[in-house]
RNA sequence: GCUCCCAUCGUCUAGUGGCCUAGGACGCCGCCCUCUCAAGGCGGUAACACGGGUUCAAAUCCCGUUGGGAGUACCA
């Protein structure tokens, strides 16, 4: 095959081994899940490893219902991990909170290397210092000043006697820092912008930076794909390799991926946009769509084409063709593509699809009725949520049947539902052709009514709606005695004004 | 403030020096189809932020400006 394209994606020697590292403190959102499919997109491409890593070394924010949660979102859009919670692997455990001991030899390591340092500053002391430090003149720094660096043993000697807590700190070699980051290419920061920074908090446990990069080594991953938040974070994290003596040809590769950001350029955030992945599950999005339209978010599979499967995106993805530059998450277009997979959907599927958000709804969802219903709605339909809405009328008992556009019938609709009614009546055939014949003798050429103003009426009387799926299907799976029945009860309705 | 990143239609993007009078999709507008609403078909609206270079040739390379974003925690 010569019609590959040139091979300018990122070259891969080895095992590939990703990972996707949420925080459990609340719902997956929208920028952790696309992280994610690239990552998990990535590791398939390669034929390599998914891990599932859990970052709850925060107590205070992680919580066992997020902790299900997230892994529950990520089943539900169908991304599988090959090891992490629920499936083990060689490197468990994968919850941070449970790898405490893995975190404190490392600390001891860098302790004893002298990497790391015990800081005694409060808060309030280093203001303070900076404070006096910039009303002298001097530039302010970012973050801690790096006072502890060099007190004397005296000095230290005397804070521990007085039982002083104190944080782990990171002796920030000076220099500067150059890496290739897969999607934005050569990245230089200078270390003067990297403070002296925290490995703990003052009760001894671990802090992000340092648990992170403890386990991408220990668990040998291989590209690390994370939001571009964490851009910045990457030096230190590059530093503490070195520290650990982790041996050079280790490292992994870094891509940071584009943020998602509100349709307003915002962040995106509870109060900006919907950014929770189980509020999109609960407002009838599919898995496929959500998956689709994320990809889409800093990626193309191809030149004009919009529509792909996650087969047909894992066959082609590559980071080094993800787009550097953020992304609105547009509803919009989330909900074209939604309606997209409804309608390249096999009917049965569909039926399965629609089922739960039928009973949510309190209908008994009679099998044959799904089946016939569903070819009616398949086209109409952006949202699971609208088929209650849709299909309801075929499905409700008789005496909850309501006519919710009884404001539609009118004086005037009193004649074209008595004569629907007198057609159907002794209508032979029961099968939406002959339906439509009769009723377009009656109406259209019996009162010579425009097929429009004459189906509107007889439309709500059967449906209960102004807008419902076509008439003539509806009233045939309807049945004679329903529809009749319905018929009357919409002209009890316009006699009893 | 400082550092880093980014910059093509309203939005997501294609574009890797000539194929670009810049292509697609969503949205929006119009027409067709039509029993409603959709779907579908056809057509339209609309962009290379600005200024300098480099080059025979720049949306594509370089510099600057402007504008966005991120980081600057004992959160992750």
């Amino acid at each position: 095959m010569s019609g590959e394209p040139a091979n300018k994606g990122v070259p891969v020697s080895g095992e590939v081994r990703t990972r996707i590292a949420p925080a459990p403190s609340g719902d997956l959102h929208v920028g952790n899940v696309r992280t994610a499919l690239f990552s998990w997109a990535f590791a398939r491409r390669h034929q390599g490893h998914f891990l599932l890593r859990v970052e709850d070394t925060d107590a205070s924010r992680a919580t066992d219902e997020a902790f299900a949660a997230t892994q529950e979102i990520l089943h539900w859009v169908g991304l599988d991990w090959d090891e992490g919670p629920g499936v083990g692997g060689p490197y468990a455990p994968y919850r941070q909170s449970e790898r405490r001991a893995v975190y404190d030899g490392a600390l001891a390591r860098l302790e004893a290397s002298g990497h790391a340092y015990r800081a005694y500053s409060t808060a309030e002391e280093l203001a303070a210092r900076k404070a006096a430090a910039v009303a002298q003149g001097a530039k302010p720094t970012p973050g801690y000043d790096g006072y502890d660096r060099d007190l004397t043993d005296a000095q230290r000697a005397a804070y521990a006697a007085a039982g002083r807590p104190y944080v782990l700190r990171f002796r920030m070699p000076a220099g500067s820092t150059t890496f290739t980051d897969l999607v934005r290419g050569e990245i230089t920061i200078d270390h003067r912008q990297i403070p002296d920074f925290a490995l703990t908090r003052s009760d001894g446990s671990p802090l992000y930076v340092l648990a992170a990069a403890v386990d991408d080594m220990a668990m040998r991953l291989t590209h690390i794909v994370r939001g571009e938040d964490l851009l910045a974070a990457t030096p230190r994290q590059l530093a503490l390799y070195e520290a650990l003596d982790y041996p050079r040809e280790r490292w992994p590769q870094f891509a940071h991926l584009p943020l998602i950001v509100a349709d307003d350029g915002k962040p995106l955030s509870k109060r900006n946009g919907e950014v929770s992945l189980r509020w999109y599950r609960d407002h009838g999005f599919l898995p496929a769509a959500m998956l689709n339209y994320l990809a889409l978010l800093g990626w193309s599979l191809a030149p004009d084409r919009e529509l792909f499967s996650v087969e047909e995106m894992v066959a082609a993805f590559d980071l080094a063709r993800v787009s550097r530059n953020p992304a609105r998450f547009d509803l919009k277009k989330l909900e074209a593509i939604n309606g997209e997979k409804i309608r390249a959907m096999a009917e049965e599927e569909l039926g399965e699809q629609l089922r739960p958000w039928l009973q949510a709804a309190g209908y008994a969802v009679d099998p044959a009725v799904l089946r016939a219903g569903v070819p009616l709605v398949q086209s109409r339909m952006v949202r699971l949520t609208e088929a209650p809405t849709l299909l309801g009328f075929l499905l409700v008992p008789e005496n909850e049947f309501r006519l919710v556009d009884a404001d539609l019938l009118t004086a005037d609709s009193e004649a074209p539902l008595q004569a629907s009614r007198d057609a159907l009546a002794g209508l032979p055939a029961w099968a939406s052709d002959p339906i439509e014949q009769a009723l377009r003798v009656a109406l259209v050429e019996g009162l010579g009514l425009k097929p429009r103003r004459a189906f509107g009426p007889v439309r709500v009387a059967v449906t209960g709606r102004r807008i419902s799926p076509p008439l003539f299907e509806s009233i045939e799976l309807l049945g004679r005695d329903r529809t009749l029945g319905r018929l009357d009860g919409a002209l009890a309705e316009v006699r009893g004004r």
